[in-house]
This record gives structure tokens, C-alpha cells and sequence, in this order.
DNA sequence: TCCAGTTCGTAACATATGATACCGAAGTGA
DNA sequence: TCACTTCGGTATCATATGTTACGAACTGGA
């Protein structure tokens, strides 16, 4: 469902609506709701709404409007000509997607956005985006932050995926995990598949190397339910990579 | 060497050879040469000197200031713990180093830069960056183009990490130097080893697939000469990838 | 409750790549 | 010219991970 933006009545109330929503999203959030509800007003936008699984935009698509997700969640992916899945991040609402692709000479899309669950999509002009750089510091400084924050992600990926191994991902992932949870009991909020994904190995070698590290005595597990046994030893996998 | 720049008649003339510098430089070159001078007289930046191997910033360092390479060129690693150097990039002169990561709220630097060369950097505010943000468009939107593409770069590795074997990367980079040298005679600007480094691989393991490659009448090859033989059947194994 | 489909664990085998070592070739500087 | 260092090729063995397949367990709808 596509809806567009500008100046009617019905739209006011979308106006209203998103501004609403902006007001808790990054970078947006550093702007005045009027001058918000202002850009909201000036500018040509879209709002998409899109069921859970539907592939929001593919990796190579040109980019030339900012998506921001209003609601729902999504994950951003690669995937390779044989059919594997690399999930790359998740993302859950309010936030902006591809902030930095935007602006690219050949801007397209280094990732295939899926969603997760059912979401809504802001779409925004480049000259939108442009103009509030200009015109709030605030917001530009928080966008750069933003763009910076993605970077780093993309870096350590990068690094993870070059120099460790699948035992020391699934450290880093499960003490991201504790770290959330608050806890050493840990319920995965991912399948054995999409933790895959996520780690960049297949099932089976995912399987396998928690099945070791339950044999070495550093977790517990029974399907999504993981106990950690060992922190330290966790912890020591993590930190032979820096 | 230190050198800072602050409203001093030596200081003057440094400005005037900067200011030349950045004219050519992505995102600056956008700027009038006016503001280009105003703007360094207006902040305090430094200019350092660094021989050629010298590690100018280590991975995990805060950035506060942008880097702006004068002269010379750097590469950006990674390094694993147990040694192994990961090139992710190479540079040169004129050109911005980590134009996003001055901006991040845990502005840590996610490679360690090294120059390959004798270099001039040009180290500025970051006040100043966001000033010319805010007041020059035009540099800002380069500016941001600068970041999308390096984001590509990034993206483009990761992908290549998880997805390709050593002979795919490998014809990706053969692939490159093609375009780059206009030939498919080639002389490679890398030793073996680093190429190993660019392309995330041991020596041995890509002296290996270079072998296969040349057994299988792809290429021939002795030492930093490649010929190009089956242009097609190189361009089949980076095609496989998409 | 039953059944079809999905998820998960595991095993066996295959494959790509790393580690290590050695040797010859090439380069460098005195 | 010579000694030393670096570079590059190659071989052998080790290791991590992928592929494929199968059976058990789980899930959701009729």
C-alpha cells in the first residue's frame, strides 16, 4: 500500500502521525516538531506498508529516496548466487535505513532489506534530508553519528568474518546476548538457521561448534535455550580477537 | 614533525599550500578557495610529516580530527592477533581518511592506517568539517558521497569475504588491475604477499590458486607480470558472485 | 488428536584454506 | 663479487567449515 504525501487534508493527518513518529527516531528526533511537521509539508513523501517477509529493496537497487522505518522491524542481508543468506544487521522501528547510500555518485544498495514483521515505510526525498543537514546541526551531526555507528558494524563484521572463527562469532553473539538479556540464561531470540545467517556459517557447523562448547563445559543448551556455564571461557574466545 | 596552524606569517603560507592541496581533494575541491583559507585560519589544525611504514593511527584510537592526506599514500588494515595483516584499503593523495568515523558518539577507528609511502596530513577540527557542512552544500553532499562509497568498498569486501573463494577474489582483482592498466598485459603493483593481504588469503594459498589459474590457460604469470589469456572465463568467476 | 511441514541435531564425507618448511631466485648494499 | 635478506614457488599435512542426508522433535492447523 502506497500512500504520497502533500498538502490535503487526509495527508495532514499522516503529517501528524509521522511527525510523531520521526520525534523518537534517530537524528530526526534532534529536530522541533514544527519544523518537522514543516519538512513533512514542503516535501513529496511516501509511506509504504509491507507485510513480514516481503524484500523491501534488493541489493544493486538504486537509492535515491531515504527509507525510514516507522514501525515493524527488518534485516538487511547479502545473499550469494548459491542461495546463501548473510544477514548483515537488524534494525527495529524507529530508525533509518541506508542513511549513508543516499548520497553515493552510484548509489545502490550494498544490501537486500527484508522485513521481518509487518512494517511502514517513510520515504523521503534526498533534497528533504539535505535541506535539514543544512538547516538543524543537530540533526546533521546526529545522521553523521548514525552513518558512523553503521560503519563500525560493517567494519567488525568484516573483521570477525576474516580473522574468527565460527567458535568465537557464536562467543560474540551469545555475549551480546547476555549483555542484553542481563543474564546467563539466555532464550535466543533467533532460529539455529537465522543465528547462522547472522555468524555467516551454515546450520550444521553452527550446531556443531555449540555442541562442542557444551562438551568443553561453557554452555548448556537445549534448543533456543542456552546457559552459560563459563563466562570467562566465553569471554576469553571474544577477547583473542583483539 | 608537528606543525599547527594559527594565525602566524609562516603559518600564512602554510595555508596558501593547504589550501592548493585541498583544491583538489574530494569534498574540498567543492569549496571556494576563499573559504578554503578562511576556514583554515579560522580553526587550529595541525600538519604532520610521517616516513614511509610509519603507523600513523591505530585501529581502536579515537578520532577527533579528520585526517586529510596531502601527499603520499596509506593503507588501512586490520590485524588479528595472531598476526595476519587484512588490507582493507589503499589511499592517495589528496584524500580524506575516515571521513565518517570523526562522528560517531564512540568515534573509535576501525582500521589502523599506514603509510606506504613518505606522507603530509592535514589534521582539522572536527567544528571545522561540520561548519563547511552546514555552509557550503555542495561540500556536503561530497562530503557524504565520500562516506556512501566508502561504505560500498566496505560492503563490497564483506561480501567477497563471506562469499567468494581466494580464486574468485583473486579474478576480481586480475579483473581491476585490467580495467586499471587498460591491457590484459599486466604488471602488478603489489609483492605476492601483500596481494595475499588485499585479498585476505596466505602467500602460499594464493601462489596455489594463481597455479591452477595458469594450468587452467586463464593466465600466465611470473612474478609481477600477469597476462590476461581467457578474459571471459575470469570474468565468469567474479560474475558468479552476483 | 492427527498429520504435514518445519526445525534441529548429528554423522560422514568433501573441500577450501592455513600452517609450516624448504629451496631457489632475485634484490640489495658494502 | 659476495653475504645477506627478501621474495616467490611448491609440497605436505592440518584444520575449519561446507554439503548432504537422515531421523527425531516441534509446531500449527484441521
Amino acid at each position: 500500500m502506497l500512500r504520497t504525501g502533500q498538502n490535503s487534508g487526509k495527508e495532514l493527518a499522516d503529517t501528524e502521525r509521522i511527525a510523531a513518529h520521526l520525534a523518537c527516531c534517530p537524528a530526526f528526533e534532534a529536530v522541533a516538531p514544527d519544523t518537522l511537521r514543516d519538512m513533512l509539508q514542503r516535501h513529496h513523501y511516501h509511506i509504504t506498508s509491507h507485510d513480514s517477509g516481503a524484500i523491501v529493496a534488493f541489493r544493486g537497487d538504486r537509492y535515491e529516496r531515504l527509507l525510514v522505518l516507522l514501525s515493524g522491524e527488518v534485516r538487511t542481508e547479502m545473499s550469494s548466487y548459491g542461495g546463501k543468506q548473510y544477514t548483515v544487521a537488524e534494525y527495529t522501528a524507529p530508525c533509518l535505513l541506508a542513511p549513508a547510500i543516499l548520497f553515493g555518485k552510484d548509489n545502490r544498495l550494498p544490501v537486500s532489506v527484508i522485513a521481518t514483521r509487518p512494517i511502514e515505510l517513510l520515504r523521503l526525498p534526498r533534497a528533504a534530508v539535505l535541506a535539514l543537514c543544512r538547516t538543524e546541526e543537530a540533526f546533521l551531526a546526529a545522521y553523521l553519528g548514525d552513518i558512523s555507528t553503521r560503519l563500525g558494524v560493517l567494519a567488525d563484521k568484516l573483521r570477525l568474518s576474516r580473522f574468527a572463527t565460527i567458535r568465537e562469532r557464536l562467543a560474540d553473539y551469545l555475549l551480546d546476548q547476555y549483555h542484553l538479556q542481563g543474564s546467563s540464561t539466555l532464550q535466543l531470540p533467533h532460529s539455529r538457521r537465522t543465528q547462522a545467517e547472522i555468524l555467516g556459517a551454515t546450520r550444521p557447523a553452527l550446531s556443531r561448534v555449540l555442541s562442542e562448547l557444551a562438551e568443553a563445559g561453557v554452555v548448556n543448551y537445549d534448543r533456543d535455550y542456552v546457559q552459560i556455564l563459563d563466562l570467562e571461557a566465553l569471554a576469553g574466545l571474544v577477547d583473542s580477537l583483539d
